[in-house]
DNA sequence: TGACAATCGCTGCCTAGGCAGTATCATAGC
DNA sequence: GCTATGATACTGCCTAGGCAGCGATTGTCA
């Protein structure tokens, strides 16, 4: 594979960048699904209770803009959460179309081993690499990121 | 964001590789689905089409090696493609048990705009970068995978 | 204040992937 | 040659996301 050559002449898909991106990815949540399976879990409802516990969301569609993810898939994705106890709707002081979402005690005693799942992939992930080289990547994909987005 | 920081004091979800590599693959998908929409294709059709039009893929089984694709859900794919009369099921000499796939004329006069669409992506995505830089983007990538599958 | 637009969560409908089971076929070992 | 094992494609069944539309609520602006 040799992503600077990329030929109609001698074209295979894996000398695309979009493949390597979702071949990553893929490997990624298979192994997040992995440490998932003991917990019952799925990664997209891991996803959402970190953003949950950590406070970076406190609403349906705070959740759906950081994800990118539709209003109506999250309902039904808040639904299975809730039907875990893990997560509870609540009145929203302030604007009464909006819910507010907070962990269940069930949901707090969880959290922490969210965190460590999140901490050990990431750990995982860039073993090996240097600080220079984590700090590379992490250039490189938002570049290609902002590149494909305009 | 800081990858190198990851911290639990101070969790974000977007200071992880994982969220990371998922937004780039969205925005990657979101953009191809965006030019393939005159085409009447999603990216998994497209994905499918290249394979087959490549010659990289013969039978429904490779491709499904080559994507980390359910069987299940690749003979209903198929059976979508072959719907829009792009893609057609032949007998597989020597083994019975397979299907030998192929591209109908429609499907072989469609092929180049696929081409040039998968060329256009990748150009676009790697625009400003040098070669040292998707040399080094490529090579992180790999790693990640390796770290993440082991 | 009153009309209009925007936002939020939700629902129905459609498409679509994962998993388990099945029939058919190929192959390896005895 | 025969059997056991595995592979291939396919099929139900379940889960799950995208889209359009809805009612309720909020914000905006004349």
């Amino acid at each position: 594979m040799a992503l600077a050559q990329l030929k109609t002449s001698s074209f295979d898909i894996r000398d695309s960048l979009g493949y390597l991106l979702a071949h990553v990815r893929g490997e990624w949540i298979d192994a997040v699904e992995k440490e998932l399976k003991p917990l019952d879990l799925t990664a997209a409802q891991y996803i959402v209770l970190l953003k949950v516990g950590s406070g970076s969301a406190t609403t349906p569609v705070e959740i759906c803009r950081a994800l990118q993810y539709d209003t109506g898939a999250m309902t039904r994705l808040l639904d299975r959460i809730a039907a875990k106890g893990l997560i509870k709707r609540v009145a929203h002081g302030g604007d009464r179309r909006c819910v507010a979402l907070e962990l269940t005690s069930d949901g707090h005693q969880l959290y922490p081993k969210l965190l460590r799942i999140v901490m050990d992939m990431n750990k995982r992930a860039l073993r090996g690499f240097t600080k220079d080289e984590i700090a590379a990547l992490e250039r490189l994909l938002k570049r290609v990121a902002l590149n494909v987005a305009s």
